[in-house]
DNA sequence: AGTGTCGCCTGAATGC
DNA sequence: TGCATTCAGGCGACAC
């Protein structure tokens, strides 16, 4: 699903194709999606033109001309793709918008699952809008340190698993590499998020920049194949150590399986963690 | 304010 | 084989 490095890849892969053109045409398809798209959007984005592209957090902000931004939120299957010619172009199941560009060609934003967002707000009321009042640092700015990871988790009780997913604390991170970033922190998942000590959140900051960039990187390169096929700008494959590796050996163990049982699975808070419990403590 | 739980949604995987 | 159930999870709403 797409966490950071994801939507990241998606805002690279767009600006080359979205910047600087103008939307000649909009569809809302599937006005109902579980935030449901503003009403009236079709009409009020046709004639606006692409000022820019940038990424709030797991959010794709683009940025119109009119000091306004479509901002479209990829949930857990949403995908972006780009066909030759809006005009021509038939709907396929689970498109939920189009947006027909000036030269031609159609970007649709299609979700299965129907957890992704489209929203439209004032450049102006971007800060206090109720998706991003409330967002922590962005893990790869400098304003996210140690310490203000120590000051976010201060007194928090909850799994510092959960703590690395809650989006105020810090943004971007989701379900996969919460996990696998504690791994390479050697920090149990299941540790009181207040009780971390600053030396261990050192290890964990730099293990949380370290899988986010990685990925980033691993994503870059899947977007130079993108470019050659014209494809689909959403997944990738990136290589985890531990997220999906049940019962598997971690990278480097010498333990054995038979006795450890391996990389062990958990659920916390509904979601599946997964984590060394001979590596993390 | 912090914390935990639920519901949204569909396709793939699994169970009988 | 086919139908039913389970599972996946980001985020907002809600209860306490």
């Amino acid at each position: 699903m797409p966490e950071l490095p994801e939507v990241e890849t998606v805002c690279r892969g767009l600006v080359p194709v979205l910047a600087r053109k103008t939307i000649q045409k909009a569809f809302v398809y599937t006005p109902k999606i579980r935030v449901p798209v503003p009403k009236g959007l079709a009409g009020i984005v046709e004639g606006r033109r692409v000022v820019s592209i940038s990424r709030r957090a797991k959010y794709i902000l683009i940025h119109l001309h009119d000091e306004t931004v479509l901002i479209i939120h990829l949930g857990m299957t949403g995908t972006i793709r780009f066909f030759d010619n809006h005009v021509t172009y038939k709907k396929i199941k689970h498109d939920h918008l189009l947006l027909g560009l000036d030269n031609g060609k159609a970007m649709v934003f299609n979700d299965p699952r129907r957890f992704g967002m489209i929203l439209h707000v004032k450049k102006s009321e971007l800060e206090t809008h109720a998706s991003f009042r409330h967002l922590g640092p962005e893990p790869l700015e400098k304003e996210f340190t140690p310490k203000a990871l120590q000051e976010a988790l201060r007194g928090r009780k909850t799994a510092i698993k959960i703590a690395l997913m809650d989006q105020t604390i810090v943004v971007g991170v989701g379900n996969i590499y919460a996990s696998e970033a504690l791994f390479r922190a050697g920090i149990s998942p299941l540790r009181p998020a207040g009780d971390v000590s600053l030396p261990e959140l050192k290890k964990l900051h730099a293990a949380i920049r370290a899988v986010l960039e990685e990925a980033i990187q691993s994503g870059g390169s899947t977007l130079r194949d993108y470019r050659k096929t014209d494809g689909e700008l959403g997944y990738f494959q990136h290589k985890f150590r531990v997220y999906e590796h049940e019962g598997e050996a971690c990278k480097g163990c010498k333990c054995s399986i038979n006795r450890t049982g391996g990389i062990k699975k958990i659920v916390q808070g509904g979601r599946s963690t997964y984590y060394c419990p001979r590596k993390q403590h």
